[in-house]
DNA sequence: CTGAAAGCGCTTACAG
DNA sequence: CTGAAAGCGCTTACAG
């Protein structure tokens, strides 16, 4: 049996409420009695129930974390994540709070999502990555402060941390154009508010160069490798390809970079590749891949701030934070 | 104000406790007053306070899990760590507990981490890498279980999951040979347990097939890939060098490919190098690494599993468990 | 089968 | 500055 606040109350002669108030140092307990309760805590090997603290504060000084599915799996999107993780991490434990994991098991009405979001467990949530709509829906009736992390999410009324995408696309194709390149295609994804936020970086760079743009040269691969290894295949049968390509994930890349070379194209010198991520390893790929770095780690460290101060209710920040990628450059894109 | 069990007992007219009994579906109930409950409770959207069963319950049905400092920086041991920790997610969801992480800080008394230990705040406890011992042996005293992950710790009285790392060290030495190399090197690590096992399984190999055993060619990395680049170099300076290497991780053993090829020498013709862990992109490294696959998602599984039966009391295995590793041939051994 | 009561360990008005 | 008491939301012997 560990010791309690009654022990210490009995073992002193004093009333379980002064040593509870000694415990916080309240300002209305004397100065001797704090020393005489610190020293018999210390003596009497106590630790505060945090069970009990919370049952009276309200609060669980809990942190809901909800990943999506795709974390299991044993991909670049499992590393992604698991770096916001590691900023989330580091930010929620110098403000005490503890994380409570649960995945997004797509509808599935029970586990550890059911029970975070139902159960007075948690005091807020982050959410990591693309949720069904109607678990933020029922976040949100249920008056939860619900921070999402790179969610690619439309509304605009939502607390969400995300890479500035327009922002990465911008400069990655900036950086293809004022390479030299007269032709620079995209292979974005068919994930919507993603797609249409790096296409928008895209066709800014375009633009701002007098670039024309070819409709062909803007194709959408599924997040795999596969995918934009087969649709680099196809355009290179149908023989309409750009000098460069901006990809927007960096698998995705390799896998324009595979399928380039499997058509015995040479990567930079017959066509030019920059991915974003910037995942591990990408020197020693071959050949390495330019990318647009993302500061996954800040995003999760941001998010959380913002997450504790919606908490505390004393947020007044803006609602979307996007958070500035910077160019990394290797091999893959040309430049000496 | 969300709804409590009085709620509904005020709602019904009935008690309390009966209702509580209600919702545990007790066989001291009635069939009706269930269903009524049920009902009723349904109609108030009540959810359960965990905080408040958790306090009579005296289980808190969280498990702690502490990484080591490591798991911040951006290399594969988080991504290793990460993956760990999906085996133990998917577990723990299962079972309805929640995760309550910590980073060990390495003797600052203070964090999550103390928290964790001291707080009555979790039924067990993971630790995943190597943590200091000092931490382990607060964690036996406090008499909470605890089940150690990835930690090669040499003590076998406690329980603890990890990779087979001998057999692995001699599947990987044991193939080089039968490809017909005649000597095979082994690139250790600085951490000691660790390196044992690797060497045991390589010397058994080695032993097995009549290999003579050169004691220049067994060389230990910090873990790094500049470790193992630098060992490298050397030898080829001091021009003794194996013909295949055992490289006891991915990631030196990219080092020792680096260190090859910046040296003119080629991988495999030259030097034929075999790594462990199998973390991504290998196929895509160049040149795609062979390696033996860790199963590292299945040690998360596996030490949860432990772990739960610990808490109840009911584990009857073995302290140790080791999980087979298996070899993933790419390019780099030469096999054809 | 159900109710009244005690209790889990803590905090905090309310008196004094 | 301190004590006695009520209460957080639930569970569970104990009676009946």
């Amino acid at each position: 049996m560990p010791t309690t606040i009654k022990d210490i109350a009995k073992y002193l002669g004093i009333s379980p409420g002064t040593v509870s108030r000694a415990l916080q140092r309240s300002a209305r307990v004397s100065k001797e009695t704090i020393q005489k309760v610190e020293e018999a805590a210390k003596k009497l090997k106590y630790r505060p129930n945090i069970t009990a603290q919370r049952l009276v504060s309200g609060r669980t000084h809990n942190i809901g974390v909800i990943l999506s599915k795709d974390i299991r799996e044993y991909t670049s999107v499992q590393l992604f994540n698991s770096i916001i993780l590691n900023g989330i991490l580091e930010v929620a434990e110098a403000h005490n709070y503890n994380l409570n994991f649960a995945i997004d098991s797509q509808g599935k009405k029970q586990g550890a999502l059911f029970r975070i979001l139902q159960n007075h467990d948690v005091d807020g949530v982050l959410i990591i990555n693309v949720v069904s709509e109607d678990i933020i829906a029922t976040l949100r009736t249920s008056g939860i402060p619900v921070v999402l992390i790179d969610n690619h999410f439309d509304n605009h009324s939502e607390f969400a941390v995300n890479n500035d995408d327009r922002y990465g696309a911008y400069i990655a194709t900036k950086h293809l154009i004022t390479l030299g390149y007269p032709s620079v295609g995209m292979m974005g994804i068919t994930e919507e508010a993603f797609h249409r936020e790096c296409l928008s970086g895209y066709m800014q760079a375009l633009t701002e160069y007098g670039l024309r743009v070819e409709p062909y040269f803007i194709q959408k691969g599924t997040g795999s490798m596969e995918s934009t290894y087969e649709l680099t295949r196809k355009m290179i049968k149908n023989n309409h390809l750009p000098k460069a390509f901006f990809v927007v994930t960096d698998e995705m890349a390799i896998g324009v970079i595979r399928g380039l070379i499997d058509s015995g194209l040479s990567v930079p010198q017959d066509v030019a590749v920059v991915g974003m991520d910037d995942i591990p390893l990408l020197d020693y790929v071959d050949p390495p891949l330019t990318t647009v770095r993302i500061y996954i780690a800040e995003m999760g460290r941001t998010a959380v701030g913002m997450l504790l101060d919606l908490i505390r209710g004393q947020y007044h920040g803006k609602n979307q934070i996007a958070i500035q990628p910077k160019l990394v450059i290797r091999k893959t894109c040309g430049a000496k």
